[in-house]
DNA sequence: AAAATAGTGTCTCTCAGACACTATTTA
DNA sequence: TAAATAGTGTCTGAGAGACACTATTTT
C-alpha cells in the first residue's frame, strides 16, 4: 500500500480517543483584585459547578489550538484577549466521569474594561477573585488548572511585565506595580520595581499623565510588537 | 435527564476528534555532543522519514499523560528517564496529513550508559547531535518541536541543574559544565558555575573521585528528594 | 619536572532591597 | 498649608564575569 492509498483508506474515527477539549484561564485585575473568567455549567456532566471557559476543538472553524481559546473566549467576553499563552495540557483516565479526557489549557489576560459590556449581557459567566475561587468547588479538576495558571503568573510577574495586559492600553506605573503585588501576594519596593521597567526599555511614556488625588502620574503602553517582555533579573520571592 | 442518564447515554466516539498523540525529545550528552532519540518511521504517512518517539495513549494501560510517555520511551530505550517534563501541546489542521491533529509533548534527560544495551538491539532508533538533526528533513513538524524543547533546555541549563539528569548518576563539576556548555552553545566561567553550585546546595559530594589524567575530580550526586533544581540568578545568555 | 586537569582567590560590575528624600497635584 | 500621591537619590549587599592563581594527579 502506497502513502495515498493509505490516506484515502485512512479514518480516524475507527480509534478511541479520549474527550479532548481546550480551556483557558483568563484573568484581569479588578477592583484591587486578581479575578478569573468562569463560567457556570449548563450540561451534564458537572451541571450547575463553575468552570473555566472552554470546549472542543472545531475542525471546520479551527486552524490552529489558538483559534479554539480565542473563539471560546470571544463567545463568553465579545473580544479577543491580547495575551494568550499556552499553560500546560492536563489529562488522565479519572479526571472527567465520561471517561479518558484531555484539555490543552491556556493562560490568558485582559482589561476589565474591554468586555465589561458583553458580560452585563450574559448571565452565567462572571469575574471572581481568585481568592475566593481557591475556596470553590469547581467542575472536573479546574481549581488545580487555575492553581498552576497562578503559580506561573506570579513567576512572571516576578521577572516580566506581562502582567501588563491584565491593565487597559495606558496605565501608570504605581497601578501596574499595584497589579504585580496583587499576583504575587506581597508588596514591592517603589525604587526597584521603577528602575527595571526603566532599564530594561519596555514600556512607552506616552506623554500624557492621569490625576485622580495627589501629584498626577505619567501613563505609559506596552512598547508594541518588540515581543520583549523580560527583565535580565528576578526580583526575590 | 439527570447526571446518571446523560453518562449511560453518553458515547465518546459519537463525536469527530482530532488525531491525539504524546511525543517526547529524549536528550542525552555523548561524545561531547547534545544528542536526540529519533525513530525511523515504520509506517505511513511519512513512512522512512526519522520522527520522534511517540504514540497513542492507551486507555487501558495508562492512567496519566505521563504513564503514556514513559511507556512508550521504554519501548525504545528499556527505561524509564529519570527526568520527564510536559513541554507543549502541538495542534492544527495541517501538521498531519490524515487530518487535524494534536500532540502532547514531553522534554525527557537521560545519561545514554542507562540505555546503551537496548539501543543496539533496536535498529530503527538512534542517538543523533543535535546539530546534524537540525539539518535534517523530519516527519511532520517534530524538527519545529526539537527547536523549542532544545530552547527550553538552553533556559533551563541557565538557570537549574536539570542538565545532570543527561549525566550518570554520579559526574563530575567539569563533566556538569561540559554539558551545560554542550547546551548552550558557549563556554562558561568555571568559577562561576562551581560557585553557584556550592551555594544553592543542590549536589552531594560522595566523597569518591574520578581519576582520567591530571587531577582527579569528585564525583556528585544529585540531591534526592528535594526536588529543587535552580538557582536563584540566570547566568547570562 | 612537565603536562594535564581540578579547584580557589579576589577584584569588578550590575542590579535588587531598603528607605529617606523631593515633587506636584487637590482641598 | 496639609494631605495625598508620584517619583528620585543613594547606600548596601548578593552574586555573576573575568582571570590569575594554587593543587593534585600521571608520565
Amino acid at each position: 500500500m502506497n502513502e495515498k492509498e493509505f490516506l484515502a483508506a485512512y479514518n480516524k474515527g475507527n480509534f478511541e480517543a479520549p474527550l479532548l477539549t481546550v480551556d483557558a484561564v483568563l484573568f484581569t485585575y479588578q477592583d484591587g483584585q486578581l479575578k478569573v473568567l468562569l463560567v457556570e455549567r449548563s450540561n451534564h456532566p458537572e451541571q450547575g459547578k463553575w468552570a473555566l471557559p472552554g470546549g472542543f476543538i472545531s475542525e471546520s472553524e479551527d486552524k490552529t489550538l489558538e483559534d479554539t481559546v480565542t473563539r471560546k473566549l470571544k463567545e463568553k467576553t465579545g473580544v479577543v484577549p491580547p495575551y494568550v499563552e499556552q499553560l500546560a495540557t492536563f489529562g488522565g483516565a479519572s479526571r472527567d466521569q465520561r471517561g479518558w479526557s484531555v484539555t490543552i489549557c491556556y493562560t490568558a489576560l485582559i482589561a476589565h474594561q474591554a468586555c465589561e459590556s458583553e458580560l452585563e449581557t450574559i448571565s452565567d459567566v462572571a469575574w471572581l477573585p481568585i481568592e475566593k475561587v481557591k475556596k470553590m468547588n469547581l467542575a472536573f479538576d479546574h481549581l488545580k488548572i487555575i492553581n498552576r495558571a497562578h503559580e506561573r503568573l506570579i513567576q512572571k510577574a516576578l521577572y516580566s511585565i506581562i502582567p501588563a495586559y491584565a491593565l487597559p492600553k495606558k496605565f501608570t506605573l504605581p497601578e501596574l506595580q499595584q497589579v504585580h503585588e496583587v499576583i504575587i501576594g506581597k508588596p514591592l519596593q517603589k525604587k526597584s520595581f521603577r528602575r527595571r521597567i526603566e532599564q530594561a526599555d519596555l514600556l512607552i511614556n506616552t506623554g500624557k499623565k492621569r490625576t485622580e488625588r495627589g501629584r498626577p502620574a505619567a501613563l505609559y503602553s506596552l512598547r508594541p510588537g518588540s515581543g520583549k517582555h523580560t527583565f535580565v533579573r528576578n526580583l526575590e520571592q
